[in-house]
This record gives C-alpha cells, structure tokens and sequence, in this order.
DNA sequence: AAAATAATTGTCATAATGATAAAAATAAAT
DNA sequence: ATTTATTTTTATCATTATGACAATTATTTT
C-alpha cells in the first residue's frame, strides 16, 4: 500500500490576506452536454447539431455549451436546451460527469451530461434554425465528436432503465394520444413486441389516463379512443410505477 | 422569447499557431466527494473526516479532493477512497455532480460525488489514521460543510434505489453473513420491518446465496446458518434481481 | 426435562402476469 | 346492403408471486 498523501497537501488556500483560492490546483472547463429525446410515431429520435466551430467543425455532435461563472449546472443545462429547442419547463435529468483528461483535445474539459424528453411537435412549433439541427433515428447516428456516442449509449440504457418503473415515457408524446401509440412508443425502447391486451391492461390500471370522447382514425379502421395524462395522479405516482419490463436479464440457473 | 445565442460566439479556439484553448470561458476547479457507507451488524453508518484545512477546518467532511490534471473523475474518486481506507476494488459509483456556484465560498469548485460501499470489517484492518476519520450512524450526522448533507441525502435515496432492484447490499457484509444479518441490513436501509419467513423465501429463490455448513451461535439460541454470496450468479443476476420493497410510496385513488 | 427463543419451513388466500381468445367498431370490398 | 378484413377493446384462465400467518426445528437456559 503506498502512503497516503495527507490532503492537505495541496489544498491550502491562499493565506496572504484572506482565504481566497486554493493553490497548486488544476482549473477546468466545465460543459453540458445535452441528449434531447423525441418519438415522432415511430421511432425514438435523437436531436443533434452539426458542430459550427473548430475543432471538429461540421461534424455532428450533441448540443452543448460551457457553464458560465454565475450559474449552476442545471441552469446551464436548461439554458442549451431552450436556445436550441426554445423550450422551457421540460423534462430534464443530470445523466453523468464525463471526465477523461483527453475527451475534448483542445483543452481538458469535464462535461455534464444530461438527457432530456420533449414531445417532438411542440418542437417544430420552436425550434431554432442556428444549430442545423436534425432528428436521427437512434438506430441510425452519424459518427459524432468526443465521447458523444458513449453518452448517447448511457443515456439509452438510463432512460429505458428509468422507464421501466416511472411513466417518464409520457414526456415524449403529445397531450393526446392512444394506447398503440404509447405502446409502440415502448416496444421502440425496449425493442420488444408486446401483448396489446396485456399491454392496455396494465397501463390503464395505474389510472393515470383519462378516456376522451374522440377517436384517432387514421392509424386504423376500428380507431382508438385519444387519453390524456391525469398530471395530479402523474406526480403523485411517479415513484409507485409499475415493472413494464420484469427482469429484462437471462435467467441463471 | 429570447433570441438564441449563437453558440460560436464564445467558443472560438485561439487560431493564431494552433488550436489550443477556448477563449472567453471560466475555468473552475472539479472535485469529487465520497459517501462511504458501511454496516456494523446493526446501522447503516457513513465514514466521515474532519476536515484538516480552511475554510471550515474542523468541521465534519465527506472525504474529498480534486481531480488532478492527468486523472479522470472515476480514478480521482478511487484513490481518494483508497487514501482513506486504504481499499481497492470496491463498489464505487457516481452520484452526481454538485455545481452550485457558491457551493464552496472559497472558490468555484464543481464537485462530483461518488458513493461507495465497503465491508467495514475490512476498513479497520486497512484504515489510515490521518484524516480523524469516524463512522456516523445515518440518523446522527454531524453538521457538515458545503452541500455535503444534500450529497448525502441524495446518496441515501439512491441506495434505497439501487438496493431495491440490485443485490448491491451484499457489498456492505462480510464474506460469511447469516439471513437475519442480511435482513437486519435491508430493514435498516429502508426503515422497515420485513417478515422474516417471507424476507428468507425471497432471498434463497434468487439463487444468489451458497450455504456454508457451519452456524453463527452468537445471535440466538437456534444459530442461524452462515452463508456465502455465489459471485459468479452475482455479476449474471445483478440486472435480474428481485424487488425488494415493491411500490413503496404511496397508494392514489 | 421443560421452557424460552429465534431460525426455518410450510400453508393459504389474494393479486399480478402471460397466453390466448372473444367481442366490438368501422372501412373497404363484393 | 351485406360481407370481409382489420384493429381496438374486453374477457378468460392457468400459473406464479406475494403477504399474512402458522407450525416446526434446533439450541440454550432454567
């Protein structure tokens, strides 16, 4: 075992006239890296921009931005999102710090990342046409910069990790839909078919949807009755959800 | 609302020989913060220093320091955590990061906290002396520095989290453990009283747990058979484990 | 030898789940 | 106008998981 280090060592502030800045210590760029999730019917998307700077310029990468002196990271993080989606008081979560000294070659920078769900048409309505920012289905990303593709990767797993026992995935839809379309919704993130019986059993048994008078007609003949979200009952049952994919892992014996 | 920002105002590269450095932007330092849990048969108990420096030098501390110039945040994390206890190769997880800009008056410091869990047997026999280092039962911090007790908090919430779909509790008991240890430990963790017929059922069915011949005598008249964890089962079962405290918040109408 | 204690195993009613089928609504085809 | 095809919605049933609780077992103490 090697001797540890006391420390203190390295840690003394400056006692000169007041305490003002520890010395011998590294300073770095902090960043947000945001990794924005849409459903467009279909499939899962991801939105990204192509990079308007060097290095790197032109290449695809998640939206980001460096957190400034007078905010915190969130703050940061809300603030690259809205001037890329114009979208304020949307879901977004802290996925994890990035930290590998040589991630960014310009300048060591650790990046903060975070992974947001909006609904996608709201986002045409806003969007910010500064970035070139386009959609790409998750099945098919282009080569990104750094590390992106490595956050991407973890916030996949997160957020199928997240939904299987909070409803988050309602974030991603608009205020009405119906149950095939929230079921297709699930069975794109956790690219398995499910029981359409079973499927509206269990999701109306939470009693988070409340029927609506209409019909969607267009995805069928019969047409499926439109629900919206009971926010009350959203928020108060985010935590009790239910398992919508039991023991995703293989069976051990 | 706003107009966007163009996100190459402030991000420019100095261009004069080669790309070094993003102009015009804050650098600060990163620090990480341990919350190290460890369990003595009876509590859940949090390791805890005294910090040994200014500002608040004296007061309670989670153990911390900065990531240096050649590390990345994970490898900061450990050999901060090995500094204290001495320990390598155990159960370390990123938390989150903490960035409020006053969070450390000293000097804007972006902290990502780490939790860990640690046989606290194997702690005494590694433990360095130079930090005052105390285990603090949950429900009796001391006060501590900066945001530490919101680290903390939120450290708690995810183990509870954590616990309740992984097996990650074995991390906290010794090589050789009986059921009721076992079940003492989860009724701490989640402030529960378990049926001990139905907690045993559960836990054997998992497959996880190899019965060693021998008894522990000290507990109770009867003894109750020492097991041990099967390792391999472990790592393929981890994603694949039971839920322990089913819906734990409230019921809605 | 009996009593006390705590571990271990067992029972049973209820709820949740997966597999499958039936019923209902409606557009398109005949 | 009636039938057919399609998709939504509801229903059935066997299996398993769960919580509440009871019985049995092993050991020490009285």
């Amino acid at each position: 075992m090697t001797k540890p280090i006391h420390i203190t060592q390295n840690c003394q502030p400056l006692t000169t006239t007041q305490f003002k800045r520890y010395t011998h210590q590294n300073r770095m760029l902090v960043a947000v890296d945001c990794i924005i999730f849409g459903f467009d019917g279909t499939h899962l998307k991801l939105l990204l921009i192509k990079r308007g700077f060097e290095p790197q310029k032109g290449r695809w990468s998640l939206m980001g931005g460096f957190v400034t002196a007078e905010e915190n990271i969130h703050q940061a993080a809300a603030r690259i999102l809205k001037q890329l989606t114009g979208l304020t008081d949307i879901y977004l979560q802290q996925l994890a710090a990035f930290g590998d000294p040589h991630r960014d070659p310009t300048e060591r920078t650790v990046s903060v990342a975070y992974f947001s769900l909006i609904d996608i048409n709201q986002y045409e309505e806003q969007i910010s046409h500064d970035y070139s920012a386009e959609w790409f289905p998750l099945k098919k990303l282009p080569s990104l910069i750094f590390d992106h593709k490595e956050m991407i990767e973890m916030a996949k797993e997160k957020l199928r990790y997240k939904a299987a026992f909070h409803p988050v995935l309602f974030e991603l839809l608009p205020e009405k839909f119906t149950i095939p379309q929230l079921q297709t919704l699930y069975e794109d993130v956790y690219n398995k078919i499910l029981d359409k019986g079973n499927f509206s059993r269990k999701i109306l048994s939470t009693g988070l949807l409340i029927r609506q008078k209409d019909k969607e007609k267009n995805g069928s003949k019969k047409g499926a009755f439109y629900y919206k979200l009971d926010k009350r009952k959203y928020q108060l049952k985010f935590n009790s959800f239910l398992n919508f994919i039991p023991n995703p892992e293989v069976q051990v014996k």
